[in-house]
DNA sequence: TTACTATACGGAGGCCACCTCCGCTTTTTC
DNA sequence: GAAAAAGCGGAGGTGGCCTCCGTATAGTAA
């Protein structure tokens, strides 16, 4: 479980802590009831901040999202090394999968985000991508080494496609659950 | 090619039809440039019109894009059945799909659009889903006969599937691809 | 042609979000 | 306890969304 600290930028003068945790809680609530477009102002007014300290500590909406996230991708992540340990390497690769497009599902924009975010190169999404992509290959090695699945297959590819199943709206978790019963077929040898 | 018409709402009066044409134009340029949040302020000072002639044909950004994409749709669903006539089931369905996939990554927004419209229910996007369903489910029903595909497989998710590969950002055409192969690799028998 | 009516035009204006800038306040340091 | 460093917050400029309504124009009938 060797991950590369994700960059987080909690300041250190109280007041701007208390802050940045006031933000970060808004911005949790309010990714959650509106999705990604929530308002930033909206959510410095329901910090209880000025707008002006929230763009000073996040210049854009990416920088809030990385900061709300980090715990959550973390503990996707982390998911991973548990089911390594759990279960077979099929059926630890499976449930992972499975475990991030239930989670996906539940909190609609992560996911979203995060697929997007696989293409993108900023410090966070760079160290975010690392510590997935060690814990995702650790599974889908095990995997390839048994020969359950197809040894040319690309652990980035396989995340963009479970990734994109829980972007479109209305996804029901019966339905997203079919879906990637497609793709986990896809990937048997 | 029963397809049921796609309701349109192009005006009579002769000024008001020119101006319809000239904002489904700038529409179609707008959304090809900046995706479907293009500012509809623009759109109408691309066309030439005023931004109150825009909002009276198309009270909102759907009903704009519906017009624009009314005629990708069509092809779509068309190109369905062009590939029937010439080859195998499996090999239609594959083709079928994988013009899906070509087209929406270099027109990257219909796809996102589409694939999020499957679960709207707007008039438009009923008879939308209506033909596409058509056309798909004439290939998959032709492709399970033949038995190369798995019976239990149901049109919408394979097309929620593979909406979901364009939806990400900075998706190359051979990843594209890859991705795809994996999904059809999940409909085979 | 003319006169009348139905239809359409277009932009001003209200609202709100984004984001920046900078005078004021608070914390930290010495 | 005073100076320096760091942070605060909201006013204000920009621009998009959408509505409303006074004005202009096409269609029509005489």
């Amino acid at each position: 479980m060797t991950s590369t600290p994700l960059p987080t930028t909690r300041p250190t003068r109280v007041d701007a802590a208390r802050n940045y945790d006031l933000l970060v809680a808004a911005g949790r609530e309010a990714f959650a009831e509106h999705g990604t477009d929530a308002s930033l102002e909206e959510i410095a007014r329901r910090a209880g901040v000025g707008i002006g300290t929230l763009y000073r500590r996040f210049p854009n909406r990416t920088a809030l999202l990385e900061a709300v996230y980090v715990d959550e991708i973390q503990s996707v992540c982390n998911r991973a090394y548990g089911f390594a340990d759990q279960l077979g390497p099929y059926e630890a690769l499976a449930a992972w999968l499975r475990s991030f497009v239930d989670y996906s599902v539940s909190k609609k924009s992560l996911a979203g985000e995060l697929t997007v975010a696989l293409g993108k190169d900023s410090e966070f999404f760079t160290a975010c991508k690392t510590n997935v992509r060690e814990a995702g290959e650790l599974l889908l090695n095990a995997a390839k080494a048994e020969g359950s699945v197809r040894p040319e297959l690309q652990l980035m590819d396989i995340l963009r496609l479970v990734g994109g199943i829980t972007m479109g709206r209305d996804m029901s978790p019966e339905q997203a659950d079919r879906l990637l019963e497609i793709v986990l077929a896809g990937l048997k040898a």
